[in-house]
DNA sequence: ACCTGAACACCGTTCAAGT
DNA sequence: ACCTGAACACCGTTCAAGT
């Protein structure tokens, strides 16, 4: 790939090899690093979705051996646990908060559904493991701030940023799921098996929505009836 | 395991092994039947988990060859979703409704909560695939029938039906997530970072729950946020 | 300190062969 | 119709060995 020859020190005088070598190691570091290791995991997954994420396919990307991962991580897991914070790294929030506690969730749901939609397979790994990455927190932070400013304490507080995150979690997973199985043929499929049994599915069967094609409608309505659940619930300040 | 010799007709009468046996086929129809194997196949997963079920290892669990398995079923995939919709199967909603369609409502996200957490691998695998066999279907059916009696319709009928399923899902699949992973001691290190970094997590550090020993009342007043949302979205009658 | 190579104990799935 | 056996092309991870 690149125009470096096999043997770089073949027509060199004798003697200076040793600190040609000795300047490239040391200004050049290790190649593997536990950052390349997660970019390429994203790259990975993005690619090619979760099932390909191995760790001598990880390597191969890496132009290094399976094996060689493990003085970096101690486990696949590990893998996407950080691969999982790097999505979380990408929502990009205001540094300062809106005088609107609602405004500021609404920037968070939005921004957090988009980072999880740009890696279709975050959403679903979102939702089956802590989500307590430094990334991760630090966006907790500006939820909890949010709510705060809201009039929010204690259980109620952790029950709001809970309901706020796993709305997102959730409806990104569901849409990253129906799209990465033909969603039109799943939705065709499932349509006629309702129509063919209406008594056991009398309302399904009439309002079963054969074509989502305006996810984002679909994610906002829900985030509405949930924000205006907290705002109802919101004490007196 | 049983009493049954090697060789069973070995001291019959000739001629009568051929009665019996054909009887004995006749009678018990063939060993592996998809019924059996997907109860074989919930037994494994809650009493190991998702990383140990295997075709292998659900086999041997069935006194089978793996490469049997193959006849009644077309991947481990199927399997999982086969086992993922017999836990829908274990929730109990009434023949009737109630007056009341939020009384309905959380009695449909209470019970699936309850299959959900009877099961913990259950709700990480409901977050990733559609959630579309017989009995999930049958009891997205109860509930679309009881938002359709408040007087939901066309998107947000669908919005509100996603938002409480998902909740329900996603607040069971952290629930179990946290509690298979040494719950406490994951709090207490993350709650220490938080203490460490207080300027990077200055509302965070001061209102993380460090026990959240009380699930069902978190759940419920996240459920009660969502229901009052919708209370409030409710077209006039 | 960092990487390699060989090895272990597994995987899901296919397919020809048996009954 | 249903099950077995052998086989293929993989896995994650460990660990001694190299540099």
């Amino acid at each position: 790939m690149s125009a470096k020859p096999k043997h770089p020190a073949a027509h060199a005088a004798p003697g200076d090899v040793w600190f040609r070598e000795a300047k490239k190691r040391a200004r050049s570091g290790p190649q593997l690093t536990r950052e390349k290791i997660v970019a390429a995991a994203v790259d990975l997954l993005d690619a090619q979705g979760v099932q390909h994420l191995t760790m001598r396919n990880l390597a191969e990307r890496l132009q290094a051996h399976a094996t060689s991962l493990y003085w970096h991580v101690a486990t696949k897991d590990d893998v996407l646990d950080l691969a999982l914070d790097a999505v979380f790294a990408e929502i990009d929030l205001p540094a300062s908060h809106h005088a609107s506690w609602r405004e500021d969730v609404v920037t968070f749901m939005t921004e957090l559904r988009r980072a999880l939609l740009r890696h279709p397979w975050a959403a679903a790994l979102a939702n089956s493991r802590p989500l307590v990455g430094p990334h991760a927190l630090s966006r907790s932070e500006f939820v909890y701030a949010a709510l705060v400013t809201a009039g929010f304490t204690g259980p109620d507080l952790s029950a709001a940023a809970a309901a706020i995150t796993t709305y997102v979690t959730g409806t990104a997973s569901s849409e990253a799921v129906w799209q990465q199985h033909d969603e039109a043929g799943v939705r065709s499929v499932v349509h006629h098996h309702l129509q063919a049994q209406q008594a056991r599915y009398p309302t399904l069967a009439g309002h079963f929505p054969l074509s989502s094609d305006d996810w984002t409608a679909h994610f906002t309505r829900g985030m509405n009836f949930l924000l205006d659940g907290l705002a109802a619930n919101r004490p007196a300040p």
